[in-house]
DNA sequence: AGTTGCACCTGGCTGC
DNA sequence: TGCAGCCAGGTGCAAC
């Protein structure tokens, strides 16, 4: 489900409940997700305040008040709610909640459930100074949103890549953050074809073409756009609060093969790359 | 080294 | 109505 808009969606319904908040109750209601909760995950959790909440790449982090950092990830249909508590917290089988996985009960009396159908999602718990060097993050790449992203960097980023476009931007060892979605937009926002080269953007001296500033600036653009459209909900994505993101109206090619392209006329086409669907105009991305 | 394919899961949709 | 087949926003690893 989630790219870098929707993670950062949820890390804002997040931070204004738990920031500030201790961890009153944790339930964890089975011992995996895609990998193995953390040894005793809830007693580690348990009293801890939480201090930040912050997004690297499709990353949640909370920053406790111990020495730890709590990592979560949402895979592809993990969601968060935020509740009032009512009583305990269920145990599993409870009617409903099925894919309801952990809970979280705040010292506010919040509580924050994590629920995910196909359990792709993971939760970690990592000492906070190794937290940077971990295997999960010391190779992601740089923040598409952050002041350092721009054509220049892109260039230096694709130069002598001879994969597509396509893979190059869902690479998340060169830039993190971006999934299907957004890169079949912003790809169509910059008239780029898919299957172009990624080193195809960068001038023989290693400068960017006006192509990946244009590029640079649509990533940017578009992530922008849907963040502030609370991301897009086809399926699974909710804002905490159980809202619907909106930026799925907003798509100009994504899920919209056979339909004319917005801007040329053309029709929207469906490819597959590296084993997923890719969507692009033929007509006016190049 | 760079790519591709597959695996991990469940649920929703399509078509027979 | 039922069921088989296919597809899905992510990622890590094995295999070419």
């Amino acid at each position: 489900m989630p790219e870098l808009p929707e993670v950062e969606t949820v890390r804002r319904g997040l931070e204004a409940a738990m920031v500030g908040a201790r961890l009153a109750a944790v339930k964890q209601r089975r011992p995996d997700l895609r990998f193995p909760f953390p040894e005793r995950f809830a007693e580690r959790l348990i009293g801890q305040r939480v201090e930040a909440l912050r997004r690297r790449a499709k990353y949640l982090i909370a920053d406790l008040d111990g020495a730890e950092v709590l990592i979560m990830h949402l895979g592809m249909s993990g969601s968060f709610r935020i509740e009032q508590a009512r009583g305990p917290i269920p145990g599993a089988g409870v009617k409903n909640s099925l894919h309801d996985h952990v809970a979280f009960d705040l010292s506010t009396g919040a509580r924050i459930v994590y629920n995910d159908p196909r359990r792709f999602g993971f939760m970690q718990l990592i000492p906070r100074p190794e937290f940077a060097g971990h295997p999960l993050f010391h190779n992601i790449g740089i923040e598409p949103l952050g002041d350092e992203f721009d054509g220049a960097t892109l260039a230096r980023l694709f130069a002598g890549k001879t994969t597509s476009l396509k893979a190059a931007l869902l690479d998340q060892t060169l830039i993190a953050g971006l999934g299907n979605i957004y890169v079949c937009e912003a790809l169509h926002r910059a008239g780029l074809s898919p299957r172009r080269a990624a080193g195809s953007l960068v001038r023989k001296d290693g400068t960017p073409s006006a192509r990946a500033t244009r590029l640079a600036r649509v990533i940017r653009a578009v992530l922008n756009e849907a963040v502030a459209a609370g991301g897009s909900s086809l399926r699974d994505h909710r804002k905490t609060d159980g809202a619907l993101g909106y930026f799925q109206h907003s798509f100009r090619v994504y899920g919209r093969d056979l339909e004319p392209c917005a801007r040329c006329g053309g029709a929207v086409r469906r490819i597959a790359q590296a084993g997923r669907a890719t969507f692009y105009c033929g007509g006016c991305q190049r």
